[in-house]
DNA sequence: TTACATATTTAGACTAAGCTAAAAATATAT
DNA sequence: ATATATTTTTAGCTTAGTCTAAATATGTAA
């Protein structure tokens, strides 16, 4: 697998999560930043590796074999971003780029010590699951913090956007992974809450409630 | 810079440690393990970016801007290798072909850290000195065990082939980077020695004894 | 159902990095 | 100094991955 191969399958991988039936040209245009035209060729490319099924003008689909590889680039990245914040103290919002790279680097002996290093962990730093050795994803019981109603609490799990200028924001009003968040209020109008975290009481808007995710307490 | 451009600066700046004038296409290609067609053409490109000084004919030779490349991306490799040996446990005959990977992963910040991390070191697991941020390389006074005489002594303090079969055969030998070594007799006629090394004493051939670089005591 | 809009594929071109085979320059040995 | 051998370069192809522009298929709305 080349770095490209494995970029487009993690994509597909990430947008087959999104949306049950098969994944399109365009949307995997649009995540990878190239044109549609290159998706194609890819695609074809990847069809005949066996790594996804191809109909054309339909879409792609993972094949176990891909889905295993994609899931395999994922768990690397995501251990990466563990070993990147918790043995070198980067900021949760410092470690993407630099896992993107990391992601490829081709050593099972590396991953599995890198793992053990690290203590096993189950969760990156934006609180998103890390693959098993088999690809296996733990689905965990978690809803965004807009599904919570009014005087519902819950623990902050994970981010579903985990963008520079978001996490800064969380930073900003000291919500990280493990706080506790109360919602005080909510507007049906526009979506947006009042919440507390610890002593402090404030206003978020409908985005914000849309990017963090909860388990409900 | 690409992996490729990175992987030829490298090159270059070692066979330019091994001979002083400037470094021949030939001589790169064989390590590279490329053609010297192909060495050809990068160079003319490297020289367009001003990494190396390139004459048709000639040969190549590094200016101060790719000499300082190729020694990032040394330093790099051999703050990886120190990190798979001293934090993954790795041994140090595994380490090379992962860190031809780790080497070309960019970001500034990481290196700092992992530097920091690692508490600095001065030299990989393998005796070779680490060059600074800035690129300078602390030469140390060392020489080969085959240029001791009998009856002295030198401490082990690298190797000049890293290749698996080598170091696995120090370790048979109970040689390591540290390890006290005494030439108990030299032969003249093929170069080959004694060596008393803890309580074990063994013939060496003249291939391992100038393979292996000590400091004098 | 026809017409228009949108999505997707095809065709053809480009760059990076490699190769082979042939040509040209340099080095060496009589 | 000439002939031969070696080294290096050039020319022309190849593959991976990308792009633009044009062609084609699909979806939607009158
Ligand atoms: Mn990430
Ligand atoms: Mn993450
Ligand atoms: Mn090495
Ligand atoms: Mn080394």
């Amino acid at each position: 697998m080349t770095l490209a191969e494995e970029n487009y399958l993690k994509a597909i991988f990430h947008l087959d999560l999104e949306s049950e039936d098969e994944v399109s040209t365009n949307a995997i245009a649009e995540r990878m930043e190239t044109k549609p035209s290159s998706v194609t060729d890819m695609v074809k490319k990847l069809a005949e590796k066996k790594m996804l099924i191809y109909k054309r003008y339909k879409g792609a689909q993972l094949t176990e074999k891909g889905r295993k590889i994609a899931a395999g680039v994922i768990r690397k990245h995501r251990l990466w971003e563990v070993f990147l914040v918790e043995k070198l103290n980067f900021h949760w919002d410092e470690v993407h780029e630099i896992a993107e790279q990391l992601e490829h680097i081709k050593s099972d002996e590396l991953i599995t010590r890198l793992d053990n290093f690290l203590g096993n962990p189950d969760f990156d730093p934006h609180g998103d699951p890390i693959p098993d050795k088999d690809g296996v994803l733990k689905r965990t019981e978690k809803k965004l913090l807009s599904e919570l109603e009014k005087n519902h609490s819950g623990v902050c799990v994970g981010v579903k956007e985990s963008s520079g200028g978001f996490l800064q924001y969380l930073d900003k009003k000291k919500i990280a992974i493990g706080t506790k968040i109360n919602v005080l209020g909510k507007e049906f109008f526009d979506g947006s809450m009042v919440i507390s975290v610890g002593n402090e009481q404030f206003f978020i808007s409908k985005l914000i409630a849309e990017n963090l995710y909860v388990q409900t307490i």
